[in-house]
DNA sequence: AGTTAGCACTCGGCGGCCAAGAGTGCTAAA
DNA sequence: TTTAGCACTCTTGGCCGCCGAGTGCTAACT
């Protein structure tokens, strides 16, 4: 499709994206016809071009052009201009990153502000999460004389924790045995390892007490559940200053947003692909499969280690969405996760246990 | 100013108030007459007495009554009925809670989430406050060549995580050997304490690793951070319900409402307010001290164990909001809580240090 | 004295109408 | 191939008048 556009064409294609993305209202002929050197005459004749390749539209007879979703993707992949973000920008968010790095679970929290903040819309960011958790370690604190906190650490460096009801006349001391005797038990072991181990009363010298065993049962609940829910955790940030835009003039489209953001929609569909697919993924209004998405844009690109732990961050807007800044943002912001958890991941490789 | 009602312009004015929360349009004179026995021209007269009295207002000559804030109080304080939660609702939230009780960190999640549902409005959280946070137990486990996970426990079962830059050559086994060290050197310690630790190098046999030194350091640090920024976090839940409310026909008001959840608003007066009354606040529209409130009321009350550990629970609705249901709920919620966190702390009472 | 029927009056909301303005599509000339 | 000119379309905003809802007041009734 693209090489039936000659070069006047796209320039008038682009010049009606752009303008539609900053202004919101359909642009005329008039307005391109200085810029381009041409009269207005010749732009109408340009753009009744483009509406018949299906790449604008205009909403009435009497009305100017906007883009369709073709419109959209042809200038996302041939036309657009990437907008790489200011060497200020990228200093101010790797010191904002820096200054969290050692609280893991802030992450996510900063990623999303940030991201709402540099490209003006709502963004959303999952947890990293490792393709198959691990068991790391575990801890067994008394809280009071009936009631034991669990404190579980998984490979990939997320801290679960969880309390047990504990005979009554158990000592730290005694608790401390017992987790360094899980440790090992349990070292590095998948969920599915651990649940078996649970099952199947190991030959262990001396056998497990009936804590031990309500304890690994525990420790390989709180895995699976942690695998099974772990990205059903998405974060968002920047509603508020998506609601700006013209296009959430009334409240129904707010809802729909935030049924979009905090049901699961996004979930279902968006976030998997995500994590299955290499570089920026954009998704344009009616390209997306569900039809919740229709009015809406998404750009999302997986973060993290190479075949180790990864999540998902990215924007949701209106399909008007300044595509060429938002794309730089969430590229950016990425490569920025997936700096710091090789930092934390790098040096170390998960092997196949088998 | 209640006594100068009497029965039947008290009946008047429950019935104008229950049905403006009700159906959220002006209710005329007529709407009344039949249910309580009257014409409607007494109605009438009844209702320009409450306004003299300043309970009642309307919008224009020609325009049904409405309640004004003074309305609004005098209902939640003499007239309204008590709207007790159904005994199958409360057995429904007992099993929810009942479900997570081992989950800390969800109950704060699950309360929002069903106070929103019970009451039919935003409803807002805070996480548990210790009064003063103590030491309970750190635990240090090697990420990876340079780098160790700290997690520490704090005294009222709140765990926080740390990554800390470590020696190349640390084993797993020195470092539970130094994490057994701080153990016992900060048993029970506050914040302010360790920092001191920290700063005076203790006389210790031997003496303190500047590793050790950096691990108290952090600790301190982390407890202070914790102390001063815990009770930022509010969760909220809810919102989409609350939309559906016709008070939120225009995007700004919704613009409004996002606001004060996610900035500032309701931490800086509202919150500590909370956690220093007893019981169920209820702040009706421009009670508010805050201009941006004028427009809602609150219902919050503290939970928690007496003199221990204490949150917030609350809703936030229009003024028009159902008073004797999300009274009720608000109440029920910051009970379950408390009683949660009874089993949790109950049988052990922080005794003061010096 | 309290209650009620009757009635005039007020005000918002809604639909219809008109004028203005924006912008196109087409045609014919350069 | 480009462009000037012009008729045509469609939206937007303002204005007007009607209708209905509901009140306030007065006078009659109990």
């Amino acid at each position: 499709m693209n090489l039936e556009l000659n070069e006047r064409r796209r320039r008038v294609l682009k010049a009606v994206i752009q303008q539609y993305i900053d202004t919101a209202t359909p642009v005329a002929s008039q307005d391109l016809a200085r810029s381009l050197g041409v009269s207005s005459a010749t732009v109408r004749n340009e753009m009744a071009a483009l509406e018949d390749a299906g790449l604008l539209t205009h909403l009435h007879t009497s009305a100017g052009r906007l883009p369709t979703d073709a419109g959209y993707r042809f200038f996302v992949e041939n036309l657009m201009d990437r907008a790489a973000l200011s060497t200020q920008e990228q200093r101010m968010i790797q010191h904002q990153f820096y200054q969290i790095r050692s609280e893991l679970n802030q992450w996510i929290h900063l990623a999303a502000a940030v991201l709402a903040r540099t490209a003006q819309t709502a963004a959303v960011v999952t947890p990293p999460r490792a393709y198959e958790s691990r068991f790391k370690h575990i801890e067994l604190i008394a809280i009071n004389d009936a009631l034991v906190l669990m404190v579980l650490v998984l490979h990939e460096g997320s801290v679960k924790q969880q309390t047990l009801p504990a005979d009554p006349n158990t000592t730290q001391e005694q608790l401390s045995r017992i987790a360094g005797r899980i440790n090992e038990l349990c070292h590095e072991a998948s969920a599915r390892v651990i649940t078996a181990l649970a099952l199947t009363q190991p030959v262990a010298q001396p056998p497990l007490s009936s804590f031990e065993v309500l304890v690994i049962e525990s420790v390989a609940r709180a895995m699976q559940q942690f695998e099974e829910h772990v990205n059903e955790l998405i974060h968002h940030d920047g509603l508020l200053e998506m609601l700006h835009q013209p296009e959430f003039g009334q409240v129904t489209r707010v809802r729909e947003v935030l049924s979009i953001l905090e049901g699961g929609t996004m979930l279902e569909s968006l976030i998997p692909q995500a994590l299955a697919s290499d570089g920026v993924q954009v998704i344009i209004g009616g390209e997306h499969s569900r039809d919740e998405l229709r009015d809406y844009s998404v750009i999302l690109s997986r973060y993290g280690v190479n075949g180790d732990v990864a999540g998902v961050v990215g924007v949701l807007g209106p399909r008007r969405m300044a595509y060429p800044r938002s794309i730089s943002s969430v590229r950016y912001i990425a490569g920025v996760m997936s700096d710091l958890m090789g930092d934390l991941y790098g040096e170390r490789k998960i092997e196949p246990t088998e």
